[in-house]
DNA sequence: TATTGTTATACTCTATAACTATA
DNA sequence: TATAGTTATAGAGTATAACAATA
């Protein structure tokens, strides 16, 4: 029996997930602190406040992240220049490098797979892909709106 | 500035995910759990030693996952016939209820993903998913030998 | 009064290492 | 000697709630 759309979907997440974890470690990078630096890379300088948002995680959360990236050299608290209530994380330098070069590895990973697919129906299989995100992302707001009711 | 198509695969998972966690809180249930019950309902009745390597985390897991299982109600351990030291992980008859429903939702869920694609290419898209994530797994097994070395 | 970040506390998933009972 | 499962311990991610400083 071949497997669905769906759990393919979902293989290719998780091989994706495990791959990068075992490529962090070490560097004292997880996965969550990861998407905070990419989040960081996107949007420059923010808010704990705005990047929980990002994250999608509490801002307590952030703390703890925030902390540990910045141990580990990876960010950067500043003071924000007019709430003194708030802080500013940034990448330092140092960060900046690692996560243009893990953009780089990234585009280059996303080349590699569609190389997989026949050069005729790259195209479709993009399209289709955009279409279903974007339908999910559609029916899970439904859903959460459909709980707050 | 279009996402990536890997970006799309990501963001899929993480919506499943997601929402799944949000379905399932409230039964006790989180997605390690139902990744447990659903290796069972598969392999059927399983050691733990089996269960680690199907869920691809330490047998010390595993221990923690059926503890919660049992507890909720969901998995029964049983003597194994052959082996004193080891027992054997079997779904109640509440449980197997439970992912045979879950599996039906599955199922609509992907049908219901694949129609956000014209009928005429769907099957390019399933195609070019399974290629993509076959390649991965390469990929993957390529660097993990790489490594070994 | 509302917001930003933190301290306090707790639960889950995960891992390694040492130990017990059995093969 | 090797295997199945557990106890002990630890770290990471996540959450809520209460609190301080500032807006």
């Amino acid at each position: 029996m071949e497997p669905l759309l769906l759990d393919r979907l979902l293989q290719i997440a998780d091989l994706f997930q495990r791959d990068m974890a075992r490529a962090f470690e070490g560097a004292g990078l997880t996965t969550a602190r990861v998407h905070l630096l990419w989040a960081l890379q996107h949007a420059g300088p923010s808010t704990q406040q705005s990047l929980a948002v990002l994250c999608g995680v509490t801002p307590r959360n952030i703390t703890g992240l925030v902390d540990a990236l910045e141990l580990s050299g990876h960010v950067r608290r500043t003071p924000h220049p007019s709430d003194r209530r708030a802080v500013l994380v940034e990448l330092t330098d140092a960060a900046v490098e690692t996560m243009t070069r893990m953009q780089a590895q990234h585009t280059e990973l996303n080349a590699t797979l569609l190389r997989a697919v026949a050069p005729e129906d790259r195209a479709v299989v993009e399209t289709g892909v955009a279409q279903i995100a974007q339908h999910l992302e559609r029916l899970v707001a439904e859903a959460a709106a459909r709980r707050t009711t």
